[in-house]
DNA sequence: CGCCAGGTGCTGA
DNA sequence: TCAGCACATGGC
């Protein structure tokens, strides 16, 4: 049985753990107290940030202290990307105001999964469409007391029915994660390969699953594939971009165009402060 | 009760 | 290309 253990505590200067966490990235952590407790493959995670150090409980010896700077955006040089990206007055004030939020580095399938059940739907609902669809078919995981599952794998979800996804309140996005999960399973969409592969590649792949349009697939990409330059685009963002087209009329296609010329390579950094930005100013 | 939610696929100009 | 529409569900 895996033993709880505690990580040496990691540097984490220039970082902000409840931004990082509340910024719609994840849909897995929940806040214990002062700390964040979260489930990361099949290892729970407990997780406090205070005088710039990170501390991390972990509910086994396999997930590592590399592991965790992985995940969590710490092998960025934030500073350095922060610079490329700091190019107007709107994305100056985002990063003034949560410098420290960072892209974390998730599994590609769960980041697949999960983003094909936010499609037309809201954070809250999601969160608990994928506590579901942990329970019923992810594996027990435990930490001291904290008891849950492990997010499944493609084989387990491509095992089931639509029918059955549809109980766990998945709605029409059943039939799409029943898809994408097989795709999976089948060894026809290799998520761990679009890490290797450029940007437009892991798109186009992406782009392959049914109910996975331009803005799952970049959500995927950036993170859960390591694509930074990739801008998901859904409503915030186009609110956060009228900012740049005042009365311009605009497109998707033109936004998307826009940002990757204005932004550059880290363009999905941008994105990231810009989206939390909007979306926090509408609910302080 | 009506509105909206980190959209997508399909259709017809 | 691009606008217009249906789509399941539940939180608020």
């Amino acid at each position: 049985m895996a033993q709880p253990h505690r990580l040496p505590d990691i540097p984490a200067a220039d970082f902000k753990l409840d931004t990082t966490l509340a910024s719609g990235q994840s849909f897995r952590w929940r806040k214990h107290d002062d700390a964040y407790v979260g489930i990361v493959g099949a290892t729970v995670l407990r997780v406090r940030h205070a005088d710039n150090r990170l501390s991390v409980e972990t509910s086994d010896k396999s997930f590592t202290v590399d592991d965790a700077k992985r995940y969590f955006g710490l092998d960025m040089d934030l500073a350095a990307v922060l610079r490329t990206i700091d190019v107007d007055a709107q994305v100056n004030a985002a990063i003034k105001r949560y410098r420290g939020l960072r892209v974390l580095n998730q599994d590609g399938w769960e980041t697949l999964a999960s983003f094909i059940c936010s499609s037309f739907n809201n954070i809250k609902r999601i969160e608990g469409m994928i506590e579901r669809l942990a329970q019923t078919y992810g594996d027990p995981v435990a930490l001291n007391g904290f008891r849950s599952f492990s997010f499944p794998k493609p084989e387990r979800i491509a095992a089931s029915t639509e029918r059955k996804l549809r109980t766990l309140g998945l709605g029409y996005r059943a039939a799409y994660l029943l898809a994408a999960s097989r795709l999976v399973a089948g060894g026809r969409l290799h998520l761990d390969h679009m890490r290797k592969v450029d940007y437009d590649a892991a798109k186009t792949a992406l782009l392959g699953c049914d109910g996975v349009g331009d803005k799952v697939a970049d959500c995927v990409a950036l993170f859960g594939c390591g694509k930074f330059e990739a801008f998901p685009i859904d409503v915030w963002m186009e609110r956060a971009m009228r900012y740049y087209f005042r009365h311009r009329r605009m497109t998707r296609a033109v936004l998307h165009r826009y940002a990757r010329q204005h932004f550059g390579p880290y363009a999905g950094v941008a994105q990231q402060y810009l989206f939390h930005y909007v979306r926090c100013a509408s609910f302080p």
